[in-house]
RNA sequence: CGGGCUGUGGCGCAGUUUGGUAGCGCACUGCGUUUGGGACGCAGGGGUCGCCGGUUCAAAUCCGGCCAGCCCGACCA
């Protein structure tokens, strides 16, 4: 049994987390590698969760008063140069094109790392006058950047993503376009994807290269670890400057915009892989699910052919109600679809053979719920009348259900210390709250002793004041940091 | 890019020490029996042993180089 299982199953989540990261990416045919080192190929199940992201994201966007457009996927070199911290942070992972055409080009073309600057040009181009502000474009492309440690949806050389780039007239505007878009983050995190995030400033040297401030949302995976999840920078006036991107104001003065951009990624989807999972593979919220329940039938000859009519009936008036939905009519025993779907990590899966047609009900059991004495799920019998209805109840629980399970498991694995002694402990398991003096040199020797780094400046954390968890001097935020190893 | 480990049918592995005509489990194909927690029987198909070169009568096995993957660091959405 103990074998077998081994033969058929994954490596437990809580034996080796990264072993079973990287196998139940591909059992449940999510993703798998491309040819060229630190790429990736997103298959139909796992694509489908990243539609069903930029569905919800860009409903988002629309209602927040954003309109999408492309920008080119090749960037003249010298435009990133024109920022200085902007170049500095990327140079190291560009891709560049110098050979095209069969000749060498004029001026090698970078593949876009992040689009400010083709943006920032463009910008310039199109605003003037004040008349003209806000500008508030999303695109949605992919990006290169040349990672040297890839690991599927979580750090990969190619990744799609979302990347919103707004231009303001003042700082203050600007601000409000740069927390407001963090806010839809985090709620899109804990609406659709189950995950409550930490919302907080980065320090200075966790920075996004060229930004004033970056905002971050944060959330804890299952091992402790954290995992950035979404950006949002105020950009100041760098790219204006760097630009030339200015308009004229209500006096007739030139003045430089304040710029802001904030994306969010396929990362995203090893998130929400890493903040739910459990031994038995996947468990998917059901807003991203790609199949919200499963029926299966059961059954074979005569009472099998009934099962599978009125599972397909049933599964029609679910679609009907806007259920993803889907009836498993595969030659396979039932056991081996239970573990499947399972693995798959879908929310409710419905059982329905002869006996439930019988008695007029279906069996329900919950991806993640109690269990028998057996340890198996608990079914609950559900008359066919009420099945219909019940089915988007029963997934709004369940979504209510991992979202409380995260944010507890996230309460209890984060703490707030004092002592080093304490800190070093308390990062190896999850977060840790301290004070810190913010000097960039006490971040890199806390990551040298203990590998955790500063998360963020969290914005609903209290006001405090203490002396640095390292070097004793005072803190320099006013409040606890947090503080984790992270993905 | 540094340090460690690993590359053998789709997946997981044995075989490598001591060179001698490539094997197991799962998956796959066909037929039959099965179907309420990973079914069974019979019959099949599939591998230039990561790549290149060397040693040898003979290389999965020994030697050199390269490539890829994983883990730990540095970089990061």
């Amino acid at each position: 049994m103990s074998s077998k299982k081994k033969d058929l199953g994954v490596t437990p989540l809580s034996e080796d987390v990264s072993a079973w990261y990287n196998e139940i990416v591909f059992k449940a045919e999510l993703a798998d590698r491309g040819p060229a080192k630190g790429t990736m190929v997103i298959r139909p199940y796992g694509y489908t969760m990243w539609e069903i992201l930029q569905r919800e994201l860009d409903q988002r966007f629309k209602d927040t008063g954003h309109v999408n457009a492309y920008f080119p996927l090749f960037i003249p070199e010298s435009y990133l140069h024109r920022e200085a911290d902007h170049v500095e942070g990327f140079s190291p992972e560009l891709a560049v094109v110098t050979h095209a055409g069969g000749k060498e080009l004029d001026e090698p073309l970078v593949v876009r790392p992040t689009s400010e600057t083709v943006i920032g040009e463009m910008y310039s181009r199109w605003i003037s006058s004040y008349r003209d502000l806000p500008v508030l474009i999303n695109a949605w492309n992919n990006v290169v950047r040349w990672e040297l440690r890839p690991r599927i949806f979580l750090r990969t050389t190619e990744f799609l993503w979302q990347e919103g780039h707004t231009a303001h007239a003042n700082e203050a505007d600007a601000m409000a376009e740069t927390l407001q878009m963090l806010d839809v983050y985090a709620e899109f995190a804990s609406t659709v994807a189950a995950i409550p995030m930490v919302e907080g400033e980065k320090t200075p040297g966790e920075r996004f290269a060229g930004a004033v401030r970056t905002y971050t949302i944060e959330g804890m995976m299952r091992d402790g670890k954290a995992l950035q999840s979404g950006t949002s920078h105020y950009l100041g006036t760098n790219f204006a400057k760097a630009f030339d991107i200015t308009y004229t104001d209500e006096n007739n003065a030139v003045q430089p915009v304040h710029t802001t951009s904030w994306g969010m990624s396929t990362r995203m989807i090893g998130a929400v892989i890493l903040a739910h999972g459990d031994d038995q593979g996947l468990v998917l919220p059901p807003r991203m699910a790609p199949i919200q329940i499963v029926i299966i039938p059961i059954g074979r000859d005569e009472g099998g052919a009934a099962a599978l009519d009125k599972a397909e009936e049933l599964a029609n008036e679910l679609k009907a109600a806007g259920v993803r939905v889907h009836v498993d009519s595969r030659d396979a025993s039932p056991g081996f679809k239970f573990n499947d779907w399972e693995l798959k990590g879908v929310p409710l899966r419905a059982e329905l053979g002869p006996r439930d047609l019988e008695a007029g009900h279906v069996l329900v059991a919950h991806r993640v719920g109690e269990l028998d004495d057996k340890g198996r799920p608990v079914k609950e019998q559900i008359p066919f009348a009420e099945f219909v209805e019940r089915v988007p109840t029963m997934l709004d629980a369940y979504h209510q259900f991992l979202l409380d399970r995260a944010d507890a498991f996230r309460e209890e694995n984060t703490s707030v210390v004092d002592e080093w002694g304490a800190f070093a402990d308390q990062v190896s398991t999850g977060f840790a709250l301290a004070f810190h003096c913010g000097r960039p040199e006490c971040e890199d020797d806390i990551k040298a002793e203990t590998s955790a780094t500063p998360r963020c400046i969290p914005t609903h954390g209290e006001d405090a004041d203490g002396t640095c968890i390292r070097c004793d001097t005072p803190s320099a935020y006013g409040k606890r940091i947090i503080f984790g190893r992270a993905y």
